[in-house]
This record gives C-alpha cells, sequence and structure tokens, in this order.
DNA sequence: AATGAATGAGCCTTCATTCAT
DNA sequence: AATGAATGAAGGCTCATTCAT
C-alpha cells in the first residue's frame, strides 16, 4: 500500500507555495516547476493533483479570499452595533494574517488576472459583493441617505490602503491603516450625527 | 531613402499601441508582435526602436506618468488656494484622458508590475511622491496636525477608486467618483476646520 | 494472504483490455492507466504483471494471432479437399469473432507497429507465412502453375477487405466479404479447371 | 528585406520531410524537431509555417492523396474503353511514384489514422470513393449486374498488395502486383463475357 | 498481491530576439 | 528604414516506470 491521504497534504503544500511564490516574486509569472519545487516535490506530481496550473491559481485565489472570508466572519460575530460591524470589517481587513506583504502581494495579483480570467473575476465578485454589502447595510442605519457614498468611499480606502502594501512602497504598519480608516469612519459619521 | 524622422512616429505609434493593446487585453502578457501588428509594422522593427521588449514597456508607463503629470499640473496651475490644490488633484485624476478603462487597466498593470520590475518601481514612486507631497502640503495648512492622515486617506481612497474601475465592476462614472471623494474631503475638513 | 492463480486472470484481463481500448480508440496511443483501469486494476499492477507497455501490446497482439490461428486450424480440420481448405481459410478469416470492429480495429494498429517492432513483425509473419502456405499448397493442386498468382491475389484481397473495414467505411457485412472472396475463387477456378 | 518568397520553399520541404520522417520510421510518432531537422531547419520555423503537428500531417496527407490523384487522372485520361480505364487505375495504383517503400509506409500510417481522426477520414474517404466510383462505373459497362462484387473485390486486393507493401515482407515488385491483378480481371471478365 | 505516490524525460508550442537582405 | 526569416530557450503537460508501504 502506498502512503495513503497525500492528497490534501500535497494540495495544501501547493497553495501555499503558489501564494508565497507569486507573492515574492511579485508576479504571476511563476513556473509550476518553481512552486512545486517550493512545495518540495516535482512538476508532475503538482499536475497530477491539480491538473493544470490555472487551476492551481484558482486553487490560491479561492484559498486566500476564503482565509479572509473567515476572519471578516469572525469578527463580524462579535459585532454588537452598526458601527462595531463597520469596524470589524476595517480590523479584518487588516488583520496580521492578511497583511503579510507576500499576501497581499499575491491577492494584488490575483486582482489583476481578474481582468483577464473570467472566473478570477467572479470569486472575486463574490467576495467583494458580501463585504460591500455588509458595510451598506451597517450604514444605513447609522449615515442614513449617506450610506451609499460612505459605503463606496470605505471600500475604495480599505483596497488603497491594501493595495500600496504590495508596492512595498510608503510602508504603513496594519495599525497606522486602521488609524486612517477610524478616522474617516468618525469624521463622517460625526457629520451624519447631529452635534 | 530614408524617411527622415520617421522614429518619434513610429515610437509614439508604439508606445499607444501598448497601452492599448495591454489595456485591451487587461494584462502584461501581450506579444511584441501582437503590439508591433497594432502599430502598424513589423516586430522586428519595434525591437529596432525599442531594444526589448522591457523597454517598450517602460516607455509606455512613463506615458502614461507624463499624461497624468500633466493633467495634474495643469489643474494645480489654476487653484487658488489649499482646498483648490487638493480638489485639483481630484479632479485631473478623474478627468476623461485618465478614466478610460484601458488606460485605468494599462495603468493597474503597471501598478503590479512595479513589485518585480526595480525600474518600474522607481518611475512610479516619483510621480506618486510628487502627488502626496502635493496633497500634504496643502493639507498641512488647512487640518493642522491630521494632515498626515487625512493625506494618507485621500490619496488611498484615490487609488481605489480608481483601481477598482480596472475590474469592470461595481462600475461608477468619474463624477461619482469624484463625488465620493469631495464628501470625503467636506466632512473630514469640516471637522478639522468649523466653517 | 495472496490469492492464488490470480496471475493469470490478471494477464488475462489485461490483454482483453488492451485489445478493447485500442480497438475502441481506434489508436496505439492508449496509456497504461487507461488500459488498467479498464481492466480494473491500477497501473502499478499491469506493470508488474507485463514489465512494460511493449510487452502489454506483444501479449495482445499474440492474443488476437493465437484466436485467429485456432480458428483457421478448427476450419481446416474439416476441410476434405483442397477447394474446401481455401474456403475454410477465407470462412475463418471473417467468422464474427475475428470480424468484430473493435478486433479488426486493433488488428490494423498491431499489423502497423510491425513496421516499427522487430517482435511485432516476426510474431505476424509466423502467421501470414503460415496461411499463406496453406493457401499456396491448396491452390497447387487445383490451379497449376497459377497457385502463386492466385495465392497471392487471394490473400491481398482478404487483408484488404478485413483492413477496410477498420475504417468504418463502406460497411460489408462479413457475409458479405465472403461473396467476394468466393467469386474470385469461382472465376479463377473456373477457367483453370473447368468443371 | 528579409529572403522573399520561402514559404512555399519551407512548406514544401517540410511535407516531404514529414513523409520520409513518417515512411522511414514506420510510424506516427516522429516528433516536429526530427521532421523540422530532416528539414534543415529549427522546430520552430516549422511551427511558424504550419501552426502545429497536426496540421503538418495533413498537409502531408494531402500532398501523397494529390499525387496519387493526379497519377490515376493522368491515366485515365488516356484510356479508351472500360477495360483500359480499370486498368488505368491498377497502374497509377502501382506507378513507381506510389509504390516506394516510404510513400506506402506513410500512406498506411495515415490510413490508419483515419480511425481517430475525423479530418483524415473525410480526406480519405473522398480519394477512396472517387476510385471506387470510377472503377464501378467501367465494371458496369462490361460486367453487368456483377460490377459491385468486381468493384469490392478489386479495390479490396489493390489495397492488399499496396498495403502489404509496408510490412516489408513477401516483397514484390510493382510489376508482379500489377499481374496478380490483372490476372483477376482477366479470368473474372472472361466469365462474364459469354464464350 | 496491490496501490497510489512520485519522478523525470520528452514533446509541443510560444515568443523575444537576431539577422540577412 | 524595414521586413519576414529564423533560432532556441523555456514552459506546460503527459506518461511510462519505479517505489514505499
Amino acid at each position: 500500500m502506498p502512503k495513503l491521504g497525500m492528497e490534501p497534504i500535497r494540495r495544501s503544500a501547493l497553495v501555499e507555495a503558489t501564494i508565497s511564490e507569486i507573492g515574492e516574486r511579485g508576479t504571476l509569472d511563476v513556473t509550476v516547476s518553481q512552486i512545486a519545487k517550493r512545495a518540495g516535490m516535482s512538476s508532475g506530481l503538482a499536475h497530477h493533483y491539480f491538473g493544470s496550473k490555472e487551476q492551481m491559481f484558482a486553487a490560491a485565489m479561492r484559498h486566500i479570499l476564503t482565509l479572509y472570508g473567515a476572519e471578516v466572519r469572525g469578527a463580524l460575530a462579535m459585532a454588537k452595533s452598526p458601527r462595531e460591524r463597520i469596524e470589524a470589517i476595517i480590523r479584518a481587513s487588516f488583520g496580521v494574517a492578511q497583511f503579510r506583504p507576500e499576501m497581499v502581494s499575491a491577492w494584488l495579483n490575483f486582482y489583476v488576472q481578474a481582468q483577464k480570467s473570467e472566473d478570477a473575476r467572479r470569486l472575486l465578485h463574490i467576495y467583494q459583493r458580501r463585504v460591500r454589502s455588509n458595510l451598506h447595510h451597517a450604514f444605513r442605519q447609522i449615515a442614513g441617505e449617506e450610506a451609499l457614498t460612505l459605503t463606496r468611499g470605505l471600500a475604495a480606502m480599505i483596497d488603497g490602503l491594501y493595495i500600496r502594501q504590495a508596492l512595498r512602497a510608503d510602508l504603513m504598519s496594519p495599525g497606522a491603516a486602521v488609524d486612517v480608516l477610524m478616522h474617516y469612519l468618525d469624521t463622517s459619521l460625526a457629520k451624519s450625527t447631529p452635534r
């Protein structure tokens, strides 16, 4: 009998190696061999488990989004007010797990790939829409008719801060990013709420 | 008989073809032949003028940044107050020339490439720093110690709104994007500097 | 505990799966895995029993030829005259067992492989020579000096009718093929030996 | 300016190299590199001109069939009676150009490929039907109701003699093959024509 | 006996780049 | 100046074969 149950182990190793390799090099131009080597196996085996490079990429993207989704869900579970729900999303977006340069870089690359790949785009939209919907819902309860504008503004600011990280320029700690967002939240809600 | 002055014409045609091709396909994975064909010449000639694909990309990126820089400079020239200077930058960022999907898409792709290419990164930073510095300077005059936070927030929001355009999702007109930014500006300055 | 006597069962299953797979796909471009799967086992086991793909093919070819040889031998055993011996070979060649599309297709593929593989060629020749010799012997008794020509003609016609079956074009029933051959036999012998 | 008009030269060289390579090795398992090398160029160039291996094979097959078709047409043009038309087809099939071992072997391999490839099958059928129809037409004029049987028999015999050549066994000169066929023609028509 | 894991060689194909004309 | 010819390196993918269990 061969070693049993290697499949989940191998798949997982490949997914992580894919993210690391893409993140480190800062591009989707990585070869299957590079990824396989980093995951400690031959390129043939990588194909055995994933069928194609494209499917490996898809699995890696799904993994990143799943992690993010879990982080958001976890944070939302503890929020007790609309305001706390918004803050939960902000904090989840900049949690240590998400804000690692390598992770951010891989994310950005998949983000760009979504322009070209229908699959990637669909996947991305599902998560974006979910977060956006949460934000909008919360804002509607506390910001009235300005909800849409605030949702758009906050979401854009999150993306902007997040993505800038990938450039490794203007380096900001997660905390600093959260501060910027909180400041936006404070001032915009202060105006909405009559003094 | 050599046609005199062909060089600038050819180079310009190639730069524009590069941007169009990348923008249309949504990826840097375009071939020199595709670009050359779109520019109405052979791939050999493209190499003759640019030496390498990488240099063609660099020229295209420089072109985009130059256009943007000119737009910003033009807008700044007419601004008469710090607040107007900030608004000028916002409007320049979402002027029709910059906000064309094809342009945005090409920009995003170069943005990502900056992670990998030292040259691209340097180029990008020069322009980013210039704009950032303008913003910061203006905010310092009207927002005091919150200037840094506001600069970061506004810059991030610009990037976020801009880049989202590339995904062709959550489509927003330039006007809507400017509205979101203006709203941010209003609320955050209202708090700092009661009118 | 090892099941005793599995070897012949496994080998036989693989040989039949090889023929079916090749016959169905119409090409020798089948993988060991496909064959093993059809035979209900892993590819590793197929190698365990045959050592290599080539040897599996050889066994399959040998199997086809053995079946054909048995069919011919059985038919010859009942023949009582030269003419009947020739007819026996004709009928054996187009017996239901031999004329199945799948079988014909596999045969044709091995036929072609004989150009490349010394082993396959040798195997094929042994059987061809045997049949040819039987035909020639019979013809010599009833067609005199035209025996060689008739042998060649009849053998070629058998091959031609047989092989055309593989193309699944100009479909002819076994009976129709036999009719054509019998007609040839009738006319050519009528001339040689007026009844 | 580059060397002009290389395309037809290169394509032709590749088609001939394809036939030679397949014919010599006796199998379609030849690599593009082998073919390109034999044709005196790089594999990249072969792809440049044909796009894919499959299309190279198709061109080679078409070439063989075109040559054969031309040979048949030429021979038919000079025939003055039904009998002569039949003989023309026989002679064309075994003309020196067609009967070269290498040519025969390549033909056989394409013949087999027609089982798998729809394109190859279609191509082959077009030529087969044309020849078959010529034969049938001629036989109807001189053999009455036995025309179909004779057409089938003769066509099968041609195929059988031709294909056997590929095995390089039972080697027969073109002349000998023609003799066998002529003998069939003589005897079968002698019977049809009342003595 | 039997399996799934694992490797690595080899093939098709693409493409930046160079070159002869 | 300009072109199409030409190369060759590199990558994705397949698959026969081997191996540990």
